[in-house]
DNA sequence: AAATCAAAGGTCAGGGATGGTCAAACCGAT
DNA sequence: ATCGGTTTGACCATCCCTGACCTTTGATTT
């Protein structure tokens, strides 16, 4: 009762998220396999890697269709803020719109560059009712505050109390 | 000498409450499921949670569309100072300076409600160079930012998130 | 080779299931 | 009668899932 239902889309999104930690971050798997085990349609998997597995959130997916079809996911990890910092740089001009942003904060929150604390407090900041603003002021201002919490962590010693021992 | 009838508004809020209390502060609710079982309009939900469910009464609420949508209320975590609560109620008001913010900031910071890093980035987005925004756009936007921070921050798992491992 | 077939995966529009918004009606207390 | 808090309903936005139809690829047949 305290959960939320998860829907298929998330089950499987889940599944291969756990394949993909098993198999080093790139896997491959037929469409038709996958949604028999889940018993969905098959394009049912499509709709999944397109809403949770995008580039915006780290994965690259390749495909091949016929006879020895497959469908290949890499992830792909920002592995330090200096590199987030440097990839926001380069991918996201003045603009940004929430999705977009989110996919990034949730993206350094799973690489292990954030905590999830740090994460809800970067995702409140970039909801659009938080910014109150016409577009494209407010995409403007998202933009510019997400460079500016990448840049605040980057110059905040890590708080990883792991690393203590 | 009689009270007053309580509203249906009221009604609904105390089955919430007390739907909080045996559930640690944090519960999934279907909105048409509620209003079905109040016979009333799914809006009136809305309505609840907007005037009874807020920041400063130290609630925050999240929700998801579509099918499996679900709304998610979370009272902030009880270990949370009582002047933080005051404050947000009260001294924030629709108004807020980048000074009067960081003192805020830092209280909270200093009462180990929040980390190092959690202090940088808040003061970050405060910064009056990040909300570029002519007066008093601004405080208002850096008032109602601070607002949602602290929901996101206090609402988040125990402040040691890290010993889940 | 060329033609054909079979076996993948891809696309897209649409329907259903939720929740959100907002203005207007309603109602109770002054 | 007015005022502020309620309550509603019409309309909107988002998310999920499917099925019909299309494209590509490799194997088989001619």
């Amino acid at each position: 009762m305290v959960k939320p239902m998860p829907s298929l889309s998330d089950e499987i999104e889940v599944f291969l998220k756990r394949m993909l930690e098993e198999a080093a971050g790139r896997v491959e798997i037929r469409r038709q396999r996958l949604a028999a085990r889940f018993g969905c349609a098959p394009s049912q998997i499509n709709y999944v890697l397109e809403t949770r597995f995008t580039v915006d959130r780290g994965y690259s997916v390749e495909s091949r269709r016929g006879g020895r079809g497959y469908i290949r996911i890499v992830k792909f990890s920002l592995s330090s803020p200096e590199w987030a910092m440097e990839y926001l740089g380069d991918r996201i001009g003045d603009l940004l719109t929430q999705p977009e942003a989110e996919a990034f904060i949730e993206r350094l929150g799973e690489d292990g560059c954030l905590s999830p604390r740090e994460v809800a407090l970067m995702k409140a900041v970039v909801d659009r009712e938080a910014l109150a603003l016409d577009l494209p002021y407010r995409d403007r201002l998202r933009a510019a505050l997400l460079r500016r919490m990448v840049a605040a962590v980057l110059s905040c010693p890590p708080v990883d109390d792991r690393a203590e021992q």
